[in-house]
DNA sequence: TGTCCAGATTGGCCTGACCAGCTAAGGGGT
DNA sequence: ACCCCTTAGCTGGTCAGGCCAATCTGGACA
């Protein structure tokens, strides 16, 4: 599917969230979501935005709206169709973003314009921003972030790559739940690792900008793993030193 | 205030109606309609309502919002071919592929196994059968040898990633074509190019794996640029002579 | 004649409010 | 002690009015 929800209106992004959540299983099926008015002031946004949000979710199929009572989760079908919808791990997912966004990347630093400069230096203003406050949306801006860069490439192959890279990210329930532990556990969107990776896209270096990019996604691949510790049982620790040790040393 | 009678949201009524107005044609594909405040009064409802009805419209592509202009009329699209792949054109596909199939390589080299390794000798070995015996150069035993690699990787978004690819390319006519061109004009199946890459990985080399491949790829998107280059020549030489005999069957 | 800028128009979004269903808690009757 | 029924509080549905930014348009100016 052609993401045209690029810096697309707000109840696009909010209905986009929403969906993922109830991809990710964060809401149950037949659970009720959250209110209109606690869901405006959850995203920071007014009632009009979320109804229109949820009008979204409800002609998706996603979700059914029983007045007087609420909006309950009806399914749990990803937005674009079927293709494809096994659950990647989020690990997996994390070294494919690393090698594949890392390319995206340099390819981008020879190609990038001065006005995508300028979006990416705002997005990540937004970032900070959201962080500051601690606002649920903090991921849009991320994933914008990295297609913006993946359309910097100027290569469509890349852009559909790194975008099915996020389309399975935000299908997998493992991968959202895993994020979503590592947030509350006080993981802060790494806003000095983009702004890294935005002044290597600056410099116009290519080998600097993979480097940059490749170090962000280690250390949010790191994190990861040490959510993952933190949360699990002995028991699984065998297993995670194996994945460190594998996801660690074949970087390249 | 329309009437109010039956259950249903009124912004569905809304939507519907001016579904029929369109799909009767009274509003032309690519008219403008009329402004949210001015339909709002036109249907007696209010402009959130308006607005509404006009974001079903929009999610079902009838109608594309522009912010400050207007919202108009689309071009309606048959439903469910949903499959949106747009054709991505053969140099942005080997370019792509060059800088993602050159991680899947490295990575492969840490992980792949003697199996796998077996199998690769045996696809080389194929191909070079083909070769030999001037066959029609089946791409698929060069798309196995590349889908193994990615398979070997042990990340299945890494193999999601090579797969859309070949997928893509599968698609494109484009591309499709232009292979074929090549192939007509002798280019050779590479076969010590995939030995090449053969090579690095028994070596568990990760550097030398990237290497291998990323030259493999150059080399085929050189290979295509000559042939692009021959078929613009075979166009412009076609061109000429057609018009030639045009204008001496029609000068007399 | 061509260019440029200011006002009008449009969608994007917000605040605040009222209404009508639905739900569950609490009170009265048995 | 149990059950039914009222009722207060939620919830979505809709409206009204307003501000902003992007866009368009026409007239003034060079």
């Amino acid at each position: 599917m052609i993401a045209k929800t690029e810096a697309g209106r707000l109840y696009e992004k909010v209905a986009q969230d929403l969906s993922q959540k109830i991809a990710a299983g964060q809401y149950v099926i037949g659970q009720r979501l959250p209110s209109e008015r606690d869901l405006a002031q959850a995203y920071e946004v007014s009632r009009p935005t979320i109804r229109e949000a949820i009008i979204a979710l409800e002609l998706d199929g996603l979700v059914e709206v029983r007045l007087g009572s609420g909006v309950y989760v009806t399914a749990r079908l990803p937005r674009g169709g079927q293709a494809g919808e096994m659950d990647i791990g989020p690990f997996e997912l994390l070294e494919a973003r690393r090698a594949i966004e890392g390319e995206s990347a340099a390819l981008a630093a020879a190609l990038i314009s001065d006005e995508e400069l300028e979006e990416l230096r705002q997005l990540v203003a937004e970032m900070q921003a959201e962080n500051a406050r601690n606002v649920v949306m903090s991921e849009d801006a991320d994933r914008r972030f990295h297609m913006l860069i993946a359309t910097a490439t100027q290569n469509s192959a890349m852009v559909a790559a790194v975008q099915m890279l996020w389309d399975a990210r935000a299908r997998s329930p493992q991968t959202q739940s895993l994020s979503a532990k590592a947030h509350a556990a006080g993981v802060t969107p790494r806003i000095d690792e983009h702004a890294e990776i935005l002044k290597a896209l600056r410099e116009r270096s290519p080998e600097a900008a993979r480097r940059a990019m490749r170090d962000h996604l280690t250390r949010v691949l790191e994190s990861l793993l040490a959510a993952t510790e933190v949360q699990e049982l002995e028991q699984a620790r065998a297993r995670i030193a194996a994945e460190r040790k594998r996801y660690t040393t074949t970087s390249g």
